[in-house]
DNA sequence: GAAGTTTGTTCACCTCATGAATCTTTCTCC
DNA sequence: GGAGAAAGATTCATGAGGTGAACAAACTTC
């Protein structure tokens, strides 16, 4: 999109904090009220921002809110598990307007960038995305756009955002899938507007991403944020690297599934039918979700104590656990809570199972307006 | 000092990363070699900078080192306890050129204003110093200048920076004490130039300073860094707050002696013999000790799985049992690192009881300096 | 309808970084 | 030892991008 900074500057605080008037704008990006008139205009005049009717009634010259027009512009997101790809189209206001599923034959490269393609072409709509997001779990070099390594695929450092521009004809960007759905949080999600907060994500792994003034935390060799394996109990269930106790062990959708197998002695009990016995109140597997939502709140607690952010987001594909456990989850995040502070805010961000390509999508969009 | 925000930047840079030729900082703001030369001029012309002989038997012209004049400008830093008051004069390099320390007696706000002003105006030195850094432990509002609360001195809401200047005539900051030290290793001890790094403190509490991109973390409210109630053992010693294992019952030098105290009988054990009596090789002192180290390395892990900074540093005034404990701390280092990555380098800055004076002395510079 | 208030615009101006050109000072190669 | 290469430092015209003052616009309040 090829805007300046300043103009960067005004079109995300539009984007992502609502409608504003220009005078709004100016006052909390610190700009005189004048630079406003001068970069707004070409984006009115291009169609990315459109003059919406202000609020009547109050004394002076009426303001006028200016609105990021979300059709103008689209993108896609595609994120890769082992097995399937799944692909959505969203508009700027990272809205998704359509989604593709497609299987993956085999991991090798070639096909699955394919696929990649493929699945971008099937995705409807005018004109063609922007620009595409790529994520898939581990870790992941965006500056480099290399796949560092990614254990379920068997790849390791694969260029694939330059094989992706390659395939489709557009720019590529690649992001580790957390991050990526961090930053639709961020932006658009259960967080938009904070400045500081951590994502939490529980599914078939434990994730967090953390978001510092609305920076990215990125650690030391693009790693932050493992929470998978932190310490919970000496005592507790033992983990797929021999921890006991750890925090995947308690709450990673696999571990308890395999729990409930074992206590309940049904060897092809599903994650969900266990979190439904726990819902109907029978008592080994309310046990199994109390302990989860302990182990969360411990976590969340850990994070908040650390880092001191706004709010914590829980997402991820087993998210729907928490109204389950949410009275343990309450109980560990208040006693583990630094004794000065209050419990941190706690969202729950429901979890679609486009979330994770609408997150890469929204990396794709934040290329595309050039934010770090 | 009032420099623009670019002259600010080259002469952090300079400050903080050593003798740099003009060429080689323009290199590193991303700054045309041209403004180097604008922004040196004044900066020499006044004695802030000064030109250093260059390397030679490099092709092409030689490089100029410049240099900041540390004796240019000084700066006061104070540190309140309970009982008593540390201050010290520092130079631009944040080195300590003298030192005072009186007793408080009281703990009436106008009297312990009025021995800070003393102490000042007894730190020898050629020229008063540009500003004063005031330190003490517990939440602090640095923007209003405000103690919050300060359990130790009984205070709530004083307005401690202002009544400082008035007393002194100098301008006045006040910072939290571990925030304070974070900001010296940060420009000037062990993670000088470091990017991103957290700063554990052992001592009479624990304190965890972290700093992102160049930035201190600050934290909702000002919180951030409270490490002291981390979950280490459900079985473990009990802490004043009732927690069961939690970190200060492990690792804060109080809940240290007490601990050897009733495990040696010996009720007037202090902490220092303690340490000898680990060292000597005494198993009851020696298991107390690998506990502690246990419990440092779960938290430096804990630490460095979230951020995932570039050097952890412990300082504080009881890091010297870092050494006794060094073997149980790096093994549970080891062992709470995620996986997937390498344990974090880890320095031991070694602790002078002036250190925390020395710490509000840079916030003192800092603030000169115009820095955030 | 006059006064007051706030938004939005225009315009002259000013700060500050850039980029090209140039000068400086060394090393390397022949 | 001289020519040329190399890198640092400087000068200067230029331009981007912001500010601040002045003003017009559009509404409320009295």
């Amino acid at each position: 999109m090829n805007l300046s900074p300043a103009a960067r500057a005004v079109f995300v605080e539009l984007l992502v904090h609502g409608p504003l008037s220009r005078a709004e704008v100016a006052r909390r990006l610190e700009l005189s009220p004048s630079v406003l008139t001068k970069l707004t205009r070409p984006l009115l005049a291009e169609g990315f921002l459109v003059e919406e009717p202000g609020p009547a009634g109050v004394p002076g010259r009426p303001s006028v809110p200016l609105r990021v027009e979300p059709a103008r512009r689209a993108y896609a997101g595609v994120k890769l598990t082992d097995s399937e790809l799944f692909a959505v189209r969203t508009d700027l206001g990272g809205a998704v307007t359509a989604e593709v599923r497609l299987p993956l034959e085999g991991h090798e490269v070639g096909r699955v960038v394919g696929r990649i393609a493929e699945a971008v072409a099937l995705l409807p709509g005018d004109e063609p995305p922007a620009a595409v997001g790529v994520s898939l779990a581990g870790p992941v070099s965006r500056a480099d756009a290399l796949v560092r390594h990614s254990p379920f695929l068997g790849w390791r450092e694969v260029p694939l955002a330059g094989l992706v521009t390659a395939a489709t004809g557009l720019p590529a960007v690649l992001e580790n899938d957390v991050r990526a759905l961090t930053a639709a949080v961020h932006w658009f999600g259960a967080a938009a507007g904070r400045g500081t907060f951590a994502l939490v994500t529980i599914g078939e792994g434990l994730g967090c991403g953390i978001v510092v003034d609305d920076r990215l935390l990125v650690g030391t060799a693009g790693v932050s944020g493992q929470i998978g394996h932190l310490a919970i109990d000496d005592r507790g269930p033992i983990c797929e690297r021999g921890h006991r106790g750890c925090a995947r062990a308690y709450l990673a959708s696999p571990s308890i599934r395999r729990t409930a197998r074992a206590a309940l002695d049904r060897p092809s009990l599903t994650f969900e039918q266990a979190l439904d016995l726990a819902r109907r109140g029978d008592p080994v597997a309310r046990r199994i979700f109390d302990e989860a939502g302990l182990a969360l709140g411990r976590i969340v607690a850990t994070i908040a104590n650390l880092i001191g952010p706004e709010v914590v987001v829980l997402s991820g594909e087993a998210v729907h656990m928490h109204e389950v456990c949410e009275a343990a989850f309450e109980a560990a995040l208040g006693e583990h809570t630094h004794w000065t502070s209050e419990p941190v805010e706690v969202r729950v961000q429901p979890f679609a199972f486009t979330e994770w390509a609408r997150g890469a999508a929204v990396v794709a969009l934040r290329h595309d307006l050039g934010v770090a």
